[in-house]
DNA sequence: CAACTTCTTTAGAATGGTTCTAATTTGTTG
DNA sequence: CAACAAATTAGAACCATTCTAAAGAAGTTG
């Protein structure tokens, strides 16, 4: 059985309809191309580069309406390291991520191998909603 | 000893020399407006309308400037933790943050009390410049 | 302190990522 | 297929931030 490099239409839709949003075909198509290889990160704008580079014809608005119903529905995960730009993970598992400074690229770091010991208690009526930790690195 | 409430001039034109930064009255009143208290959170609008409502005439151009400014020269730290707005702390030493994400506030927690442990070693070439902890909570 | 040089400040324009709007198209259901 | 709801889109609008270029303040030197 040959390594399953993208998606087929149908696993996409089926995708869809079961984080309850309507396969329509930019939908579809977005989910071949965001979900096609492993992990990844990406923003709206390299998503609607990549997009145009195959063929895809989707315009900005619905990347960024796609991203964040995506993100709503579970398929990604917002991730929050550079206050210019938003960046998206397909990635949703426990992990956390390098943030290359120089040029804005995110690395995963698995969730086992970091621990984060000693959080204090939220201020009451607060709840802990996820905790983040971003490694910045540079060249040197 | 009463306890210190705000700055005196000369104590801050004295910072700023130090920090390689001519004492301008823009800035020696931002001075006192930032660290007249404690640990503060705060972006550039919040500081433009703070010092607009402590009657320091300063433009906000000049709010962005000098807070960028403060940054390079070690008095204040940035904080990403919302893609939306850049927030700078008057605390630069070792701690981390609780944020509010319902209303955007920033929690100081001390750098003691948290540990991050298994951060794995950085892909070749790169160095690792700070790592940063949010823990995001809401109200509940 | 006069004359100069160099930084700063500033209003307003420009930028750039993101969101909104209103009109059109597509998907779904009976 | 009719009819309604939901999605897409181009372009305008937004808004935090940065830039520009001109005027003002601080530092220096003799």
């Amino acid at each position: 059985m040959p390594k399953k490099v993208r998606e087929t239409g149908v696993e996409a839709a089926e995708r869809l309809r079961a984080a309850g949003l309507r396969p329509t075909r930019q939908r579809v198509e977005l989910v071949g191309l965001l979900f096609a290889d492993g992990d990844r990160h990406m923003t709206a704008e390299s998503v609607h580069r990549d997009a145009e580079a195959a063929g895809v014809k989707v315009s900005l608005a619905t990347v960024y309406n796609t991203l964040h119903q995506f993100t709503g529905a579970g398929l990604l995960r917002q991730v929050v390291v550079d206050s210019a730009r938003t960046y998206f993970d397909t990635n949703t598992g426990d992990h956390q991520h390098f943030f290359v400074e120089d040029d804005g690229e995110l690395i995963d770091i698995d969730g086992h191998q970091i621990e984060v010991a000693g959080i204090p208690e939220p201020p009451k009526g607060m709840a802990v909603d996820r905790v983040d930790v971003v490694v910045r690195v540079r060249r040197s």
